[in-house]
DNA sequence: CTCATAATGATATTCTGA
DNA sequence: TCAGAATATCATTATGAG
């Protein structure tokens, strides 16, 4: 007897018998398409369980856990089972990892089946710093100089109390000058003391120099120091093997086109088993760790991404990958066309803008902003070039900031933070949309959001098909960024679906809903991992199914930015991208058997 | 408890000049 | 063409005040 294998989403409707008749099984369709609604073979059904059971024991976070997650391999034990009784029903195969033939990089770490806890446990953090490179850093940051640290720690050995290596430098200054060298922490401000670092601009001789800044040179040190570091690392790891397989970034990120630009591609074809209804709309951070985006595609019916960036739509940048089924034809922006420069968005503060700051476009808009120390560290280093212009290193140091934390000129020689107000602008939507959060949590929630007038560019196309109004079935929705798009576009919200774990959020979202008088129904569910695929159903039978599924799923583990856990997909935030294709799947499933 | 503040690197990619 | 430099990045955590 062969077993059958169910795509989620119809095994519990279809009354036909079955072996798991209480546990549905998923596959992702790229994988084991094949196999969905076919008979296999025993020995095919044998490898599939093997596989299946392996990827989800080993991926599980507890047996009480009703879902697991794995690249390639999607589980859902159905109602009141565990792992444990899913393992307890198959006690004909023997599950030993080893005697199965997984690529030597697939192969599974050895688990425990008593155990209800994990296996699959992060490996130790990304290799941080080695002693020695701590130490470095340590002595960099109090402003010493790369050569004369690593040569004292070279000496002294990377265990050394960082004391004594102050006194070493301090010691080896002393020998090779005659001039007493005072440690840098005390004094930076007089002449120049020796050292590679003071050769950048041909500035060292220079009269016309007044301060030497700690921050300036601390900075230099800095850099001075990760560049070192990466040419290490660089040339460690050779050209990476499998570089064909991995999704590149166009250069011109302006996707299947944009406004005001030669259009990239005017038409595509979609895989069958991709098209609408319903339409989906998936978003995410461009800039990934590698291999994200090729496995995200796979999940979504290999759908080439579009990688936009706002830039083209607003004064801020937002690079950003979007999977999506709808049509490309016709598409228009949403009016009235945003400022586009810093300065036009901003006109006050032209008069303090300095002319060595180039800057037009605003970086992308973060959770995070700049502390007053930053600023304030700026306008000290500014404010002792009175009447003329700063030197090229101090312009380097500044702009470097201003760059990375989006700061503006609102003053002489003062720069500041965005204020909420205007980020809310910056991003398509209307001013004081989340006022009434607390400022910590507005920069969060804002940073955390769509571009309005990008994601309008790309629902504009929904406009003629749905003159009666949509209903959006909206996952991660978080400040209502999909909501406020089509809003804007004079799309009828008929239903939404609000899928937000955030109260802040949802308060923000319902806040808008009621001040912009919407006639439709607003209905929220919290977490995205209790919305089962009996509550979808029911809404889908109650509200006649949905046009749109729009999320863009957490980027916490994904994006650049984060220092700590930037673990790709399966960080502890960005693992919910495996929601969004459940949901995606299940609704597909349950629609297509209702037409 | 909430809120604000400040300190905390690393990576992938593009750019550039020889 | 290519090595090295330059650039950009939807963040997390501890701490302290109220």
């Amino acid at each position: 007897m062969g077993i059958r294998v169910w795509p989620y989403g119809h095994w519990y409707d279809s009354g036909e018998p079955s072996p798991y008749r209480d546990t549905s099984i998923c596959f992702s369709p790229n994988i084991f398409g094949s196999a969905l609604g076919r008979n296999l073979s025993r020995a095919g059904a044998d490898h599939l369980i093997r596989l299946l059971l392996l990827n989800a024991l080993s991926s599980c976070k507890s047996s009480a856990d009703a879902l697991a997650y794995q690249d390639d391999v999607y589980i859902f034990l159905g109602m009141g089972l565990s792992m444990k009784a899913l393992e307890n029903s198959l006690p004909q195969y023997e599950l030993d990892p080893c005697d199965l033939q997984f690529p030597e990089s697939e192969r599974l770490s050895p688990y425990d089946f008593s155990s209800g806890d994990s296996c699959l446990e992060i490996e130790e953090d990304v290799e941080h710093l080695s002693a020695k490179e701590r130490k470095l850093l340590q002595l960099v940051e109090m402003g010493f100089l790369i050569d004369e640290a690593s040569s004292a720690i070279e000496a002294s050995g990377p265990d050394t109390d960082i004391t004594e290596l102050m006194d070493y430098i301090s010691a080896a200054r002393m020998n090779t000058s005659d001039e007493q060298q005072e440690l840098p922490c005390q004094n930076l401000h007089d002449d120049e003391q020796p050292g590679p670092s003071h050769q950048h601009g041909g500035l060292s001789t220079s009269k016309k120099r007044k301060k030497l800044f700690k921050e300036e040179e601390i900075w230099e040190n800095k850099q001075e120091f990760w560049r070192r570091k990466q040419k290490q690392s660089y040339k460690k790891q050779a050209k990476s093997p499998d570089y064909e397989d991995i999704v590149h970034l166009p250069k011109l990120m302006i996707g299947f086109g944009v406004p005001d630009h030669p259009l990239h591609m005017s038409h595509r074809t979609l895989p069958k088993s991709a098209v609408g209804p319903p339409y989906f709309y998936f978003e995410n951070v461009a800039w990934t760790p590698k291999g994200v985006w090729t496995t995200i595609s796979r999940f979504l019916y290999n759908i080439e991404p579009e990688f936009i960036d706002s830039l083209y739509f607003s004064a801020a940048a937002r690079k950003r990958g979007y999977i999506h089924n709808l049509p490309i034809e016709n598409r228009f922006p949403l009016l009235p066309i945003p400022p586009m420069t810093i300065q036009e968005f901003l006109p006050h503060t032209r008069s303090w803008w300095p002319s060595w700051d180039y800057r037009s476009k605003l970086n992308c808009l973060q959770t995070c902003h700049a502390s007053v120390q930053t600023t304030n560290k700026i306008r000290n280093a500014l404010e002792s070039w009175i009447d003329e212009v700063p030197p090229e290193r101090t312009q380097k140091y500044v702009l470097y900031e201003c760059k990375k934390w989006n700061l503006i000129w609102t003053g002489k020689n003062r720069v500041s933070v965005l204020e909420p107000d205007e980020i809310e602008l910056l991003l398509g939507y209307p001013i004081n949309h989340t006022r009434g959060a607390s400022r910590t949590d507005r920069y969060k929630s804002l940073g955390n959001s769509f571009q309005v007038d990008t994601v309008a560019f790309h629902f504009s196309v929904l406009k003629k098909m749905f003159p009666n109004g949509i209903s959006v079935l909206s996952l991660f929705s978080g400040i209502g960024g999909a909501e406020v798009a089509l809003h804007r576009l004079g799309i009828p919200l008929k239903n939404v679906v609000s899928v937000e774990i955030s109260e802040v959020n949802n308060i923000i979202l319902r806040g808008w809903w009621e001040q912009t008088n919407q006639k439709g129904n607003l209905i929220e569910l919290g977490d995205i991992q209790k919305v089962t695929g009996e509550r979808l159903s029911e809404l889908i039978h109650s509200l006649g199914g949905f046009d749109l599924i729009v999320g863009g799923s957490p980027c916490n583990n994904l994006t650049g930015s984060n220092r700590l856990s930037r673990n790709g997909l399966a960080g502890e935030q960005s693992v919910l991208f495996h929601e969004y294709y459940r949901i995606l799947y299940t609704v597909k499933g349950i629609m297509d058997i209702m037409s």
